[in-house]
RNA sequence: GCCCAGUUGGUGGAAUUGGUAGACACGCUAGGCUUAGAACCUAGUGGAGCAAUCUGUGGGGGUUCAAGUCCCUCACUGGGCACCA
């Protein structure tokens, strides 16, 4: 008789709530700390699937295995449940968000519980709550009050520049965007309160600012861009305008560059970091001015300099300045009506370059030709300057619209030899040399241009036009933004009666009754969804302080987090800001470190297996899998319950209790009058039927079973689907461990019998290849050396308690109810005290190795020799071997190629 | 279009980084136990062949004594970016 899963599952983690197992010591802790956090969840009403747990399990592996080895292990919980869909549940019923967050964070922490997961739970918190967000409305306060100083590469006070403009104006100030600002030191004086902030914003870290914003309609709020999707939302799939709105922003672009580099000490996977880079879209490049006949000059971005030679004509973007100085082109008008007409994605699209000839020209730095200027949409108003100089002959789109309006196109490097032609004193250098000379006479000799380093990334937009999300905490004095006071936080988030925007098109949080500070009208929009995600991994560090953010010790002793774990997908948008936001803390002395993940893992999806009906499109009919290319047919998905896993045959009688409206229906069937349904393999959705949930694995199997069959499905950062039937696995082998330590009536049958050498080196090997997967992250491979190791005590018939007791302690990461339970019936009280055990390297040695004999590197037999044999002796060993003997025979030998403890290859004819 | 990752039995996946494939698990086959079934235990299991042996890591080519692993090329799958000058 096999123990009760469910039992031992109840009864650890009651124990381990009562003893507050996994509570992390504070900072005063003498042990080494270890900082494993998984990125928290959004709590939805859907509650998790198996998917959500893979992170989970696999961090959780990592930090019982980290607690075994005497680390001081934080491993902290909590949610992220600031959101769209409380909200729009919210709208609907009417229901508080608060309410719906509160419910739904329950039975996510009852989930995660029932997983074993082994989460510090006194530090939890949402985002929500208003002891949180206080600390990300203080961050604004912070952000607000810097400006980022371009000498010190660092952020400052904005009180310095304020300094420094009632001294010197605006000349020499070192802010990041203050080149665009030019006063005297009398004129900042005579500036009223309300100019003097315009100023001021536009170099403070967050900023107000009209911006051309995605807005979204059917949501009523801005997105940005990474929210935004080929012109649709990405939640929900509404379409998305341009539209200019006044805005909150975060200057990240000051942040860019710091932003491209990680230290060398930091683990993230590859694919990670380029995404992140490519979003960062450094280009190095000569910003170059063009006179016009205009009085502007006509200023350009360029990372070819070499073929300024080459350039037959301008193009700037609908939206540039020079535009606007055009007066009565009708031409003109009517093509940027066009273009206002368009949106955004058509735009994209549009691969045939419509433009217009401006009626003026700019004159070439060097050959001092007339160049015409034209506008298209091709060019974008927000990269580098929003012109180009077009040089048809080696850009395609500048080619597409040389053709379409009939423009000259001049090469000015020739192919074969990669050399410039048609660049006068150019000509005959190599790209390299004359990118350097043309550098060098526009900077130096003529002065036309200079070096340039231009950013694909944007600022990043701070307002939305919500109700749940943190409240901005500003108030407008005269007109002018100020900050509320820090003892004033937290700005809590006001009740209203509804939670849609007001009649006029304002947000939610204008309905609120006196929502006002010192009689001043309050900011109405809230932060975005990545505001509460963006510091919660330092807060988690010192999650119940009242006065500060952040203590000294508990910054100073948990300093980063040593392992995050969670899904790629949050590359440029959270890991970014998070980025950022802890750049701009550590900049202020408040983090310790500039970047706060040392290691990520992303880990893959767990994708579904969907089970699929085929209706005929005319007729009630449902054609079975095997027939339906005889018909013309739709599919239909249907719930995975109603489906046999295995054999995919529907049960029909409970399928139309399920879908009343097919009750009526006819099935056509298969030969043995079974419907059998299509599978295909999809992301787990409700809206798919295809969901399992962790708590029928659970309650079906233990929650020892779902966490080692999760983590053999493959390696953590592969897509698979959930596949069921291999579940049995992981199950057999939790009964075979427990049939190592019980007899069939359930007695203990574990001796005191010495150990043979032979049983000392399993487990010796085991215990050292379980300790580097679980570094290495490889838990598949993990769990298979688990299995090989009880199979290995099954023919030896081992049960000795010497072997199997430290067995345990390495199996207890992967399946902690059962090696508790079995701890507790060898005597052991309590996991927390006992550590994972050493193992002596000698044992995990072997002295022999079979060595593989091969001739002609075409394998024949191999032979079982000493470690450090040499060829010598090999040689020696096969003079005598018949099996070499009869290799060799009437051949010669050529070349032995004899590598130490790989192989032995001859290489004869 | 560009960048990245991948393609191994019927299935999920191993392979100490160039050392002679397919660990572990599912499934399947046979046997044992059982009145029977379930469970469990034992053995087998890439393909072809009675066998020795041959052949096999998406296709083609190459480097090497030796290639799943390195190079070139093509195809497919997944992910990211996309008028970024």
């Amino acid at each position: 008789m096999s123990m009760n899963h469910q039992e031992i599952q109840e009864k650890w983690q009651r124990f381990w709530e009562e003893n507050q197992t996994f509570k992390a010591e504070g900072p005063s802790s003498k042990k080494p700390k270890y900082y494993v956090l998984d990125m928290f969840p959004y709590p939805s009403g859907a509650g998790l699937h198996v998917g959500h747990p893979l992170g989970y399990i696999a961090s959780d592996i990592m930090a019982r295995y980290k607690r075994l080895q005497g680390y001081n292990v934080l491993h902290p919980m909590g949610f992220d449940s600031f959101g769209l869909p409380a909200e729009q549940y919210a709208i609907q019923t009417g229901q508080h968000p608060k309410i719906t967050t509160e419910v739904n964070a329950d039975t996510y922490r009852k989930q995660l519980k029932k997983i074993g997961l082994s989460f510090d739970w006194s530090r939890e918190f949402k985002t929500s709550d208003p002891s949180y967000y206080r600390w990300t409305q203080w961050i604004f306060l912070q952000l607000f009050n810097l400006y980022y100083d371009v000498e010190l590469k660092k952020a400052s006070p904005i009180s310095h520049l304020q300094k420094h403009f009632a001294l010197y104006g605006s000349k020499d100030n070192h802010a990041f965007n203050g080149h665009e600002l030019s006063f005297t030191p009398h004129e900042w004086k005579q500036y009223s309160s309300k100019q003097q902030e315009d100023i001021l914003q536009k170099v403070r870290l967050v900023y107000q600012d009209y911006q051309t914003v995605n807005w979204c309609e059917a949501l009523g709020t801005v997105l940005a861009n990474d929210e935004v999707k080929e012109g649709l939302s990405v939640r929900g799939n509404h379409s998305v305008v341009q539209k200019k709105m006044m805005q909150w922003n975060l200057r990240i672009t000051a942040y860019a560059e710091r932003l491209l580099h990680y230290p060398s000490d930091i683990h993230w996977p590859k694919a990670l970091m380029e995404m992140q880079q490519n979003w960062i879209g450094r280009s190095q490049g000569l910003e170059l001015t063009f006179s016009t006949e205009l009085k502007e000059n006509l200023d350009v971005f360029t990372t070819r300099p070499e073929t300024l030679y080459g350039v037959t004509f301008m193009v700037v973007a609908p939206e540039h300045p020079l535009v606007q100085r055009v007066k009565g082109n009708k031409e003109l008008q009517e093509f940027l009506q066009y273009v206002g007409r368009r949106s955004e994605r058509e735009r994209l699209s549009e691969k045939n370059y419509k433009g217009v000839f401006l009626g003026f020209h700019a004159t070439h730095p060097l050959t001092k030709k007339k160049i015409p200027i034209y506008t298209s949409e091709y060019v974008l108003m927000n990269y580098g300057t929003g012109a180009v100089m077009a040089v048809p002959g080696h850009d395609e789109r500048d080619k597409a619209f040389a053709e379409e309006h009939q423009l000259p196109i001049i090469s000015v490097i020739d192919e074969k030899t990669q050399s410039l032609i048609n660049s006068e004193n150019l000509n005959g250098l190599s790209i390299e040399e004359a990118t350097k000379e043309i550098i060098k006479l526009a900077e130096e000799e003529e002065g036309f241009g200079k070096s340039s380093i231009q950013y694909k990334l944007r600022d990043a937009s701070f307002s939305r036009q919500r109700y749940w999300g943190e409240p901005i905490p500003v108030y407008f004095k005269e007109g002018i933004p100020t900050l509320i006071e820090e003892k004033d936080l937290p700005l809590e988030l006001p009740d209203v009666d509804e939670y849609l925007p007001t009649s006029d098109g304002r947000p939610p949080l204008a309905r609120a009754k006196n929502f006002h500070y010192k009689n001043h009208p309050l900011e109405v929009s809230t932060m975005p969804g990545y505001a509460g995600s963006s510091s919660y991994f330092l807060r988690f560090m010192d999650p119940h302080n009242q006065d500060a953010f952040l203590s000294l010790e508990a910054m100073r002793y948990w300093q980063e987090v040593d392992l995050y774990v969670g899904g790629s997908e949050h590359a440029t948008g959270h890991l970014l800001y998070s980025r950022f936001w802890n750049m701009v803390l550590f900049d202020l002395g408040i983090v310790e470190k500039e970047n706060p993940f040392k290691k990520i893992v992303n880990q893959g999806m767990i994708l579904g297996k969907s089970s699929l009906l085929y209706r005929t499109k005319e007729g009630k009919t449902f054609v079975t899998a095997e027939k339906k290319d005889e018909f013309d047919t739709v599919p239909l998905h249907v719930d995975i319950s109603l489906v046999d896993p295995v054999t995919h045959k529907l049960d029909i009688e409970n399928f139309k209790k399920w879908r009343s409206e097919y009750a009526s229906y006819d099935f056509i069937l298969n030969e043995n009058k079974d419907y059998i349904c299509g599978q295909i393999v999809e992301k787990m959705s409700k809206s798919f039927y295809n969901i399992v949930s962790p708590d029928t694995i659970v309650q079906e199997y233990g929650a020892d079973t779902l966490r080692l069959f999760e983590m053999f499905l493959g390696p953590i950062d592969a897509s698979k689907p959930w596949n069921q039937g291999s579940i049995e696995g992981p199950y057999r082998f939790i009964q075979r461990v427990q049939r190592l330590f019980l007899d069939d009536k359930g007695n203990l049958i574990v001796t005191k019998e010495v150990a043979t050498v032979e049983e000392k080196k399993i487990l010796h090997k085991t215990l050292k290849k379980i300790a580097h997967d679980i570094e290495k992250f490889s838990f598949n491979t993990a769990v298979g050396q688990l299995m090989i190791f009880v199979n290995e005590m099954y023919k030896l018939s081992c049960h000795k308690e010497e072997i199997l007791k430290p067995f345990l302690l390495c199996l207890s990461s992967f399946a902690p109810h059962l090696c508790e339970e079995l701890l507790e019936k060898l005597g052991e009280k309590d996991l927390r005290f006992m550590s994972y055990p050493a193992w002596d390297e000698e044992l995990t040695q072997e002295n022999t190795f079979e060595l593989p004999v091969s001739f002609n590197g075409k394998r024949r037999f191999s032979m079982e020799v000493p470690l450090n044999i040499t060829q010598d002796e090999v040689m020696n060993l096969l003079q005598k071997d018949d099996r070499f003997t009869h290799q060799i025979t009437g051949k010669t030998i050529k070349k032995i190629i004899f590598v130490p403890q790989k192989i032995l290859n001859i290489v004869i004819s």
